[in-house]
DNA sequence: GACCGGTGTTAGGTGAGCCTAACTAATTCC
DNA sequence: GGAATTAGTTAGGCTCACCTAACACCGGTC
């Protein structure tokens, strides 16, 4: 049984590695919020207890059990957000703080419930697939050339987890599902046409918003 | 915000006052398992947050504000196994576990939700009422007079609690709206008549098994 | 009046999981 | 090649929530 302190780690592991390849230390307590030495105390204890590797470049890397164990955790949090919108109806981008309580207390009966009562989901609600399902093709926004169009299809859990983020795209009319296309894009500014409306969007989104290809 | 062990306290606390009328620190240290110590500890650690009093007594006795977080944790956890069973199709008496783990990540927004999703239910699904609710009339299983038929009703909280409890019952053909005859009570057998056919019960299911009147 | 069961507290200890301050070690930058 | 940046660790400390052992008290009862 892991403690929710480790499974926030796990989880935390496996989104870096998912989008950035390798991850570090550092970068994963930049993530957490909490201080390099905690951080370094805990990946030493996963170490010990077989969850991890270190190499020699001190990069962190899941063993097959801490693989597993991150695959659980990672699955259950967005069974959770898709629970929480379409059970709860939820608003889609209000869901993580919720999930993130929730998937410590969820049995491994309750998933295998979930998966049936939602109907196998194959990604959650900002377009994340479960573990083990493939994902489908995506490019970042600011890849489109200026007049294309495409479709929201996923915002990684990694800028999910930055606060007011999902809220911000909603209020702009930005969210998974939504035909888009891009206008314009400058250094400051990142300008898109939704629905035949004119929509200006920070310039971050360029790279947390992924696309249809 | 108060954390899942106080969280754990003041459930158990809800529950004894509920059933028994006055708690004092060695029930409470009986019903969690707990050493007597460590539940003084967290008994002035409650006292000095403002969540109980103690009489001269030593009687604990929750405060306004120990009051409503005591319903809201109470509330919560019949919630989740109102839920458990008629949204994920749980096994009535499998639910105490579960949602002991999902009662302390859940938020009031979540509450709401669920209370609207379920249609407001007034009872969790062994027939104990949400805090606030007033109980149906019931009386112990030993009471009925040999020959008399009566209606499940509840199985309170307190024995939920019992490892194995629930289950056992349900092995029985015991459950909440279940109609039943008292055949005959001895100082070791229960003899109950369900559905034509004749069953055994476990002696002490004469106090914690409460029936309509 | 001495004993005894039940109750509560004191004292001291543990592990998990966080913190800051201060250090080392390796890279990068000019 | 020296300085600055980045990464990691050591040392020491904290709170929470548990533990055992030992002691204090209080209400009976013989």
């Amino acid at each position: 049984m892991a403690s929710s302190a480790i499974e926030e780690y796990l989880q935390a592991i496996y989104t870096l590695a998912d989008e950035n390849g390798h991850v570090v230390s550092a970068r994963l307590a930049e993530f957490l919020g909490f201080s390099a030495p905690a951080v370094s105390e805990m990946v030493h204890r996963l170490e010990r207890d077989g969850m991890v590797t270190l190499d020699e470049r001190k990069e962190l890397h899941l063993t097959a059990a801490g693989q597993d164990a991150a695959n659980s955790i990672v699955r259950r949090h967005r069974l959770a957000e898709r629970f929480l919108v379409e059970v709860l109806g939820f608003a889609w981008w209000k869901t993580h703080a919720e999930a993130e309580r929730l998937e410590h207390g969820m049995s491994p009966e309750m998933e295998a419930r979930m998966i049936a009562v939602l109907g196998d989901p194959q990604t959650c609600p900002h377009g994340n697939p479960m573990p083990g399902v493939a994902p489908v093709p995506t490019r970042p926004l600011e890849t489109l050339a200026p007049g294309e169009r495409a479709t929201v299809l996923r915002i990684p859990d990694q800028f999910e987890h930055e606060d007011g983020f999902l809220e911000y795209l909603n209020s702009q009319g930005v969210k998974p599902g939504v035909t888009l296309a891009l206008v314009e894009r400058g250094a400051t500014t990142l300008r898109v046409e939704i629905d035949g409306a004119s929509r200006s969007l920070r310039p971050d989104c360029g790279q947390k918003v992924w696309m249809s290809r």
